[in-house]
DNA sequence: ACTCAAGTAGACAAGTCTGTCTACTTGAGG
DNA sequence: CCTCAAGTAGACAGACTTGTCTACTTGAGT
C-alpha cells in the first residue's frame, strides 16, 4: 500500500536512522518520498510530529522482531540464545549503527520533549515484552530484566566498537545468570 | 588556566553533551565562551575538528573518573559496587542524558569518520580500563567484558528510561557474574 | 623600539533550515 | 454533474548554518 503517508515514513525511518534526525531536512525527506511539500505538512504537523510517528513506527517494528525472534524457542536458555542471534543480526545488517530508538533520543535533550517520552514508552514496552517472553518459561523479572541491560549494552557497546564480540559477551553472561537462577530454585 | 583554547573547549563540552553536535552552532559556541569567531577558527580547524577535541578531553575525563571511583578498593566485590555507584551518581547529575561520547557518535554514521573512530578508541579504552581495574583482583577477562557490557546497558537503560533501576539490575548481575567465576576457580 | 603571533569585532558569502503561501490538477462520492 | 478533499509544483520568508575576510589592538620577546 503505497500512499503518501507511508512513502513520508518509509522515508523518514531509513534517513533518520541512518543519518539521525537533525542532519535529515526536511527538503530531503520530501525528494526522496517523492510528495509534495505541502503534502507533507498536510500529514505531519512538523518535522518533530514525524519524528514520533517515526519512533511508533520503528518502535512497534522492533518489537515484533524480537517477538519473532523468540517465537518456537522451547527453553528460556533457547529464547535467549535467540534474542542475542537477533542483535548480532541486526547489528551487523546495520553496519553497528547502533539502536535507532536511543539515536534519536539523544538528540533532544529534554525530558519532557514528546520524541523523549516516546522513546521512554519504547524502551519500557521493550523490558515489559523480555519480562513476558521470559516469564513463559519461569525465569524470574529480576534475570529478565537483567538481560534488558545485557541487550541494551550489547547494541551499544557493539556499535561503539564496531565489533559483534560485546554481543557475544552479553550472551554467555545472560545465560549464566539464568543457569543460576535455575539451580537456586530447581 | 583561562585561555581561548581552553574556553571553547570547555563551552563544547557543556554545549555538546546538553545539546547535542548537530543542535549546537559555532555562533552560540563563540558567543558563550567569549571569544572572537577568528580565535576559534585559529584553534580550531572546523566544528568537525573541535569535535574530536572535545571527544579526547570528555574521554580522559570520564575514564579518569572511573579510576578514581574504583581507588582504594579492596575486593572485586568492592571495586565492582564502586563502578556502579559512580554510574548512579553521573546517571542523577546529569538528568539521565546518557554517555556524551557515545550520543556524540550516534550523530555520525560513517563508520570512518573522524569523530566515530575517536568514540571507537575511547569505548576500547574503556573496556581495557575495567579489565586492567579488574584483574588486579584476579578477574578474569572474560567477566570483566560482560561488566563493560553491564555499565554500558546500565547508561543507556537509565537515560533511556529516565531512572536508576537498570544499574541496580546492571550492578547485581555483575556482582553475581564475579561470584560465578570466584566459585569455579577458588 | 620593533616585530610578530594572537587576540578583538563584525561584515559577508553561499548555502540550508522549517514552515507558509498561491495556484493548479485529479479522482471519488453524492 | 458538481463538489470537495487530497494531491501536485514551486515561490517565498526569515532565520540560521559554517567558514572566510578585512581591519584593528595588544602584549611579549629580541
Amino acid at each position: 500500500m503505497s500512499s503518501p503517508r507511508s512513502d513520508i515514513l518509509e522515508t523518514a525511518g531509513r534517513l533518520f536512522f541512518s543519518q539521525g534526525y537533525t542532519q535529515t531536512g526536511i527538503n530531503q525527506l520530501i525528494d526522496e518520498s517523492g510528495v509534495a511539500r505541502r503534502t507533507f505538512y498536510h500529514h505531519f504537523e512538523s518535522k518533530e510530529a514525524l519524528g514520533v510517528a517515526y519512533l511508533e513506527l520503528a518502535g512497534t517494528a522492533w518489537l515484533a522482531s524480537l517477538r519473532a525472534a523468540v517465537a518456537g524457542r522451547r527453553s528460556a536458555g533457547g529464547a535467549i540464545q535467540a534474542l542475542f542471534d537477533h542483535v548480532q543480526r541486526f547489528a551487523l545488517d546495520t553496519s553497528f549503527r547502533g539502536c535507532g530508538i536511543l539515536n534519536l533520543g539523544a538528540e533532544f535533550a529534554d525530558l519532557g520533549n514528546p520524541v523523549r517520552v516516546r522513546v521512554r514508552e519504547t524502551k519500557l514496552a521493550q523490558r515489559n515484552l523480555v519480562r513476558e517472553l521470559l516469564q513463559a518459561f519461569a525465569v524470574p523479572v529480576r534475570i529478565a530484566d537483567q538481560v534488558s541491560v545485557l541487550i541494551e549494552g550489547a547494541i551499544a557497546l557493539a556499535a561503539a566498537l564496531a565489533d559483534v564480540a560485546p554481543i557475544h559477551s552479553a550472551r554467555d553472561a545472560a545465560l549464566e545468570l539464568l543457569k543460576n537462577s535455575q539451580n537456586e530454585t530447581p
